[in-house]
RNA sequence: CGGGCCGUAGCGCAGACUGGUAGCGCGUCUGAAUGGGGUUCAGAAGGUCGCGGGUUCAAAUCCCGCCGGCCCGACCA
C-alpha cells in the first residue's frame, strides 16, 4: 500500500472527549473515527488491525473444531420472551419496529438464536459435541458508552455456543475454549489473565473473565501474589474482614435519641462513637414490586452481583424514601430491622450471624438502638454471603487479597441447561431418553481487544503494535520523493521485493520532511520502518528502526530483505 | 434515571461576566526556500457561533425550551 492512496489521518493534538490515553491513540493514529456517542467508522489502518484479530480468533476456533456460522444481528422478540430475558435484559436491548409496528431487536448476544437452531437441527447425542461460533456486530444500549470502543453500543464480537449431552462433555468443551482463549489473547500481546467471575444476565452455573490488567478497566478484581486465587470483585470472597464481629456480652436492648444521625459516619463519630463495624446497615430494596430488606455491617460495602444472585432477578432497585416511610415507619438514616413485620424478606450477609452488641435504626426518625443480639433482636434472616471484599483481607486459601483494575477481553460461561429446558432443545440419548442438551457460551470482544493492545502497548510517540496484529509490518520511508531519484528508487525497489513476498509493506509516499514521516509512522506504531535517504545511500545502507524497543540499525542494501524476514521470523 | 459542566472553522481553544466588525494555534490550499525528527517565509480558503423561540435599535454573549457531548452519581440509609 501507498500512504498517498489510502487514509491515515493523523492528529497531533487528542480530541477532547478522548479520556484514556487507548482512546486518544485510536483516534490520532487515525484509525477510527466517531460517528455519534458509541459509534465508530474503522478508518484502514483499524480495520486491518482488526481483520489481523479476527484471523488470529478464527484459526485458533477452527483448531478446536468449533465449526463457524453466522446468525441475524436482527432478531424477533418471541424468542427472547421465550428465554426470560426479553424483561430480564431491557435495559441493553435496542427495540425497533417494522412499517407494520411489529417489534424486533437488534441482538446484544445470540443464545436464543442459537438454541433455537439447536432445537431443530441436533436430535441425537450421536451430534454432539459439537460447537458453534461466529463473528458479529452486537448491539448493547449501553447508559453510558464510553472509552472509544471499551464501551461502545455496537461493537464486533466472537461468541461461541457449545452442545453437550453431559455435564462432563460439557466440562471439556468448556477447557477447549478456555485454553484457545489463552492462545488468542497471548497472539495478540497481551497479558490476559483468567478469574473466576459472576454470571449476572447470562445465567449458568459458573464462568470466567479473561482480563488484561490496566489502570484505565472497567472492573476490579481481587487476586493473590501466589497467583491461585483470582476473581472479579463482584464475585469474590474472602476468609473474612480484619476486623471480627462483636458475639459477645449479651444485655437489653436500648433505644437511644441520635437526631440528626443520617450516615454509619454520623453514628461512628462523636459523640456517639459507635465503629462502624459495630454498626447493622439496613438497605431497602423494590425486588420485582415487593420490598426487601438487605443487611451488612456498617463498614461493608454491597455485591450486587451477588444481591442479584441472591434475589435471582437482577430486576430491584433500591428503594426510595417515599416508599420506606410507610413500610418501616422511618426514613433513611434510622432504619433497622428489629420488629419488622413479617411478611418482608430479610437478607444478611453472612458475617452478621450470631452478632451481638451491634447498633442500628429504629424504625424512628432519630432514634437508634444499641446491644442488639442479631439471634435475639431479629426475625427470620436468609443468610447470604452479601459483602465485597477489601484489600488485605485474606483469601480462601489464606494469602492476602489484592486489588487491580482490569479490562475484560473475554468471558466464558457454563450455562448448564437454562436455556435449552426453555428453548426446548432436547436430544435422545444413548440409552433412548430425551434430555436437554448442556450448554457453555464463550464471548470475545474483538473491538474492545484492539483497544486493549492499545492500552497496553504504547509510548510518548504513539502505538507499539505486536507483529501479529499490526497493520502493516514494515513501513518503507523514502526521505524524498523524486521519482527519478535514486531514494525513491530504491523505495520502490525493495517496497516491490518485499510485497511480492507476500510481506504486509506501506510506502511512505507524501512528499514531506521526514520529521513529519517519523512521527506519523510512530504514532501508527507498524513494528519495523525502513527509512531510506541520501545520506545512509552513500554508504550503500538503509535505516532498519524497531518500534518496540527503538533500536536502530544500519542495514547494508543488499541484505535489507533477508533482513526483514529475519525480523519476521523473530 | 439524578446532578454538574460543555457545544464558536477539520482538531484544540479564546471571546460571553460588562450585548456593538467572530479571533488564536494546529491542520488544509497556493507559491518559494528547506530536505535524517511535527522546518521556515509569503499569501489564501474555511464559521447558519448545536437547534428553535424570546428580550433588544442590535444577541456567540442575556432569558426560555429542545437536541447533542462529557464527567460524577444511580449500595453508602
Amino acid at each position: 500500500m501507498r500512504w498517498t492512496q489510502t487514509l491515515i489521518p493523523t492528529l497531533k493534538e487528542a480530541p477532547a472527549d478522548a479520556e484514556i490515553l487507548s482512546h486518544q491513540l485510536l483516534l490520532r493514529a487515525g484509525l477510527v473515527r466517531k460517528l455519534a456517542g458509541g459509534l465508530y467508522t474503522f478508518l484502514p489502518m483499524g480495520l486491518r488491525v482488526l481483520r489481523k484479530i479476527e484471523a488470529i480468533v478464527r484459526q485458533e476456533m477452527d483448531r478446536t473444531g468449533a465449526c463457524e456460522v453466522l446468525m441475524p444481528a436482527l432478531q424477533p422478540t418471541d424468542i427472547w420472551k421465550k428465554s426470560g430475558r426479553y424483561e430480564q435484559a431491557a435495559q441493553v436491548l435496542f427495540k425497533v419496529r417494522d412499517s407494520k409496528q411489529r417489534e424486533w431487536l437488534l441482538g446484544p448476544t445470540h443464545e436464543e438464536v442459537i438454541t433455537t437452531l439447536a432445537a431443530s437441527e441436533i436430535s441425537s447425542y450421536r451430534q454432539t459435541p459439537i460447537n458453534f461460533y461466529q463473528i458479529q456486530t452486537k448491539f448493547r444500549d449501553e447508559i453510558r458508552p464510553r472509552f472509544g470502543l471499551m464501551r461502545a453500543r455496537e461493537f464486533i464480537m466472537k461468541d461461541a455456543y457449545s452442545f453437550d449431552s453431559s455435564d462432563e462433555a460439557a466440562q471439556v468443551s468448556y477447557q477447549k475454549m478456555y485454553d484457545a482463549y489463552v492462545r488468542i489473547f497471548e497472539r495478540c500481546g497481551l497479558k490476559a489473565f483468567p478469574v473466576e467471575a459472576d454470571t449476572g444476565v447470562m445465567g449458568g452455573k459458573f464462568s470466567h473473565e479473561f482480563m488484561v490488567p490496566a489502570q484505565t478497566g472497567e472492573s476490579e478484581v481481587a487476586y493473590t501474589e501466589d497467583g491461585k486465587y483470582a476473581a472479579n470483585l463482584e464475585k469474590a470472597n474472602s476468609g473474612g474482614p480484619q476486623v471480627a464481629t462483636p458475639s459477645d456480652a449479651e444485655q437489653p436492648l436500648e433505644k437511644f435519641p441520635t437526631p440528626d444521625v443520617r450516615t454509619i459516619e454520623d453514628l461512628a463519630g462523636a459523640p456517639f462513637n459507635v465503629p462502624a463495624s459495630r454498626q447493622i446497615k439496613t438497605l431497602v430494596f423494590i425486588v420485582e414490586n415487593k420490598p426487601a430488606l438487605v443487611l451488612l455491617r456498617g463498614d461493608d460495602h454491597l455485591n450486587e452481583a451477588k444481591l442479584a444472585g441472591t434475589f435471582g432477578t437482577v430486576i430491584f432497585r433500591p428503594a426510595q424514601a417515599e416508599e420506606i416511610l410507610p413500610l418501616l415507619g422511618a426514613n433513611p438514616g434510622s432504619l433497622g430491622a428489629v420488629g419488622v413485620r413479617s411478611g418482608i424478606p430479610i437478607y444478611a450477609d453472612e458475617l452478621l450471624r450470631n452478632a451481638s452488641g451491634m447498633t442500628t435504626g429504629a424504625n424512628e426518625d432519630g432514634f437508634h438502638l444499641r446491644h442488639v443480639s442479631v439471634n435475639r433482636d431479629l426475625p427470620t434472616i436468609t443468610w447470604k454471603d452479601l459483602r465485597t471484599v477489601r484489600e488485605g483481607e485474606l483469601s480462601p486459601h489464606g494469602q492476602p487479597l489484592r486489588i487491580r483494575r482490569a479490562i475484560e477481553v473475554g468471558h466464558v460461561f457454563k450455562l448448564g441447561t437454562k436455556y435449552s429446558v426453555a428453548m426446548e432443545a432436547s436430544f435422545l440419548g444413548d440409552d433412548g431418553q430425551r434430555r436437554p442438551l448442556v450448554m457453555g457460551c464463550y464471548g470475545l470482544g474483538l473491538t474492545r481487544t484492539l483497544q486493549a493492545i492499545i492500552e497496553c502497548r504504547f509510548d510518548a510517540n504513539g502505538i507499539i503494535w505486536p507483529k501479529t496484529v499490526a497493520p502493516y509490518v514494515v513501513c518503507i520511508t523514502p526521505l524524498g520523493v523524486e521519482p527519478a531519484s535514486e531514494v525513491m528508487q530504491l523505495a520502490e525497489k525493495l517496497y516491490a521485493e518485499l510485497s511480492a513476498l507476500g510481506v504486509e509493506v506501506i510506502l511512505d509516499d507524501r512528499n514531506d520532511r521526514p520529521g513529519v514521516k517519523f512521527k506519523d509512522s510512530e504514532l501508527v506504531g507498524f513494528p519495523l520502518r525502513i527509512a531510506i535517504g541520501e545520506k545512509s545511500l552513500k554508504l550503500g545502507q538503509v535505516e532498519f528502526a524497531v518500534r518496540d524497543g527503538g533500536a536502530k540499525d544500519a542495514v547494508p542494501i543488499e541484505s535489507a530483505v533477508a533482513r526483514v524476514l529475519e525480523f519476521l521470523k523473530a
